[in-house]
DNA sequence: GTGCAAAACATCGTATACAATTTTGCGGCC
DNA sequence: GGCCGCAAAATTGTATACGATGTTTTGCAC
């Protein structure tokens, strides 16, 4: 698999520039250190990494497809700012695939899947228990490999693209309507899951990960808010 | 439901050329108009636009992001050209989601729902029976609406602009290596899966469906063939 | 005649330039 | 004093231009 993923690596870095850039904003969003709402004008883009407009648009397209932007037309891109709608339907759509993807990668997990899962508990686990930013960013990106690296198992590369699209569209939604301290997702639970896929409980698997999911949005306000910071930001 | 869809429309059309363009293309490709492996150079379809090179290769990267054509670095951009692995993948995509989209759509139906549904199914078997490229193509389409439909009725867009991307790469796998003459999917199945909802008999309903999907996977002819035009296709 | 190499061609990758639209700031008018 | 309108500035939308890369053709040597 790693060279495999060195492969994969090499030809996306021989792509294209626009796809590096692509990557670098994705990756600062999902790891919350870019906000949602965020202007993303494609002059100070294409300044911040050294190439011209032509490629910070290409790049700032490429996320909008992904929903980790919205570009308005003759105004600008900018990180996206989900809807409670919207995240309802985000948190919906997993659960209604992850069950399914659940069950695929069963059919063909290997003890080395298994390796590989219980190692990223112990990476989440100890980054969990860390101060500071960076080890927080890292954590929220571990919680999140959890159910990516599920979907890479079930074989199924549709399914993978789908969910890193939507466990991304997660951490933009929890950015904006987490509560708890508590980031992302619950790391027990993770651990549940892949105790009942080595015991070969596939239903109960199911059923955790289901809850698993209602538990993380469970921990959002999803109360809608007009318009909050228009008027109400100086009401404060 | 006219009204929003007309505002839809019109920011649609409003928004930016590029999104008219791929469109029209991705229209083309789903009727099958556009044969897999053909190529689309980006100068060729911004001529074709009457536009420049910018706008064609914007609306072309949008469809490589569908599936819908696949872009080489340095080489150009082709209609896609799905492997059988691909198309397994897509197919059992689609066995994954639509039980769970038909879930939800039947719990938020509406009797107007049900008169739309069967609707379409009416101008699918009118299509059908008759003659000629054009009707082919329509027919093709609407059996497509008819799955788009019930992802609509389910109320999220999310899980709604995965099935398009679905829908429209299963029209490229049927063109591809789908068989018989009757083409797409089985007319009668979609319904008897109307029926199956309206009887409230869900559990049955998603048995249809996927015995539908399945009937359509079963229609092609997913075996391997290695690059089969450089000799063989002398030697016929 | 065949095979390899170099050049010519075509196509994509990226940058820059210009046009169109929106936003913003200012001034006049009610 | 506040509102309306116009003009300037900023930003995006689109086109064109140039350089890089891959492909084909052509020519030469064997």
């Amino acid at each position: 698999m790693k060279s495999a993923a060195k492969a994969q690596q090499a030809e996306d870095s021989a792509e294209t520039g626009a796809q590096q850039i692509r990557d670098a904003i994705r990756e600062a969003i999902v790891e919350r250190r870019l906000s949602p709402g965020t202007k993303l004008s494609e002059s100070d883009v294409g300044n911040l990494f050294n190439v011209s407009r032509t490629l910070a648009r290409a790049a700032l397209q490429a996320l909008s497809y992904e929903g980790l932007v919205s570009v308005e037309k003759n105004r600008g891109a900018f990180v996206a700012y989900p809807s409670p709608e919207e995240a309802r339907q985000i948190f919906s759509a997993r659960r209604l695939v992850e069950p399914g993807i659940l069950r695929e990668a069963a059919a063909r997990i290997t003890p080395d899947d298994i390796t590989h899962l219980r190692q990223l508990l112990l990476e989440e686990g100890r980054l969990m228990s860390e101060r500071g930013q960076t080890a927080r960013r890292a954590e929220i990106k571990a919680s999140g490999d959890f159910h990516l690296t599920l979907a890479a198992i079930s074989g199924n590369s549709i399914m993978q693209r789908f969910m890193e699209e939507l466990v991304a569209r997660s951490s933009l939604v929890i950015a904006l309507y987490g509560q708890s301290t508590a980031s992302s997702c619950g790391h027990s639970e993770h651990g549940d899951i892949i105790s009942a896929i080595e015991a070969d409980e596939l239903d109960r698997a199911c059923q955790l990960m289901l809850h698993h999911i209602t538990h993380i949005e469970a921990d959002l306000d999803l109360r809608e808010r007009k318009s909050l910071g228009l008027k109400e930001a100086f009401e404060l």
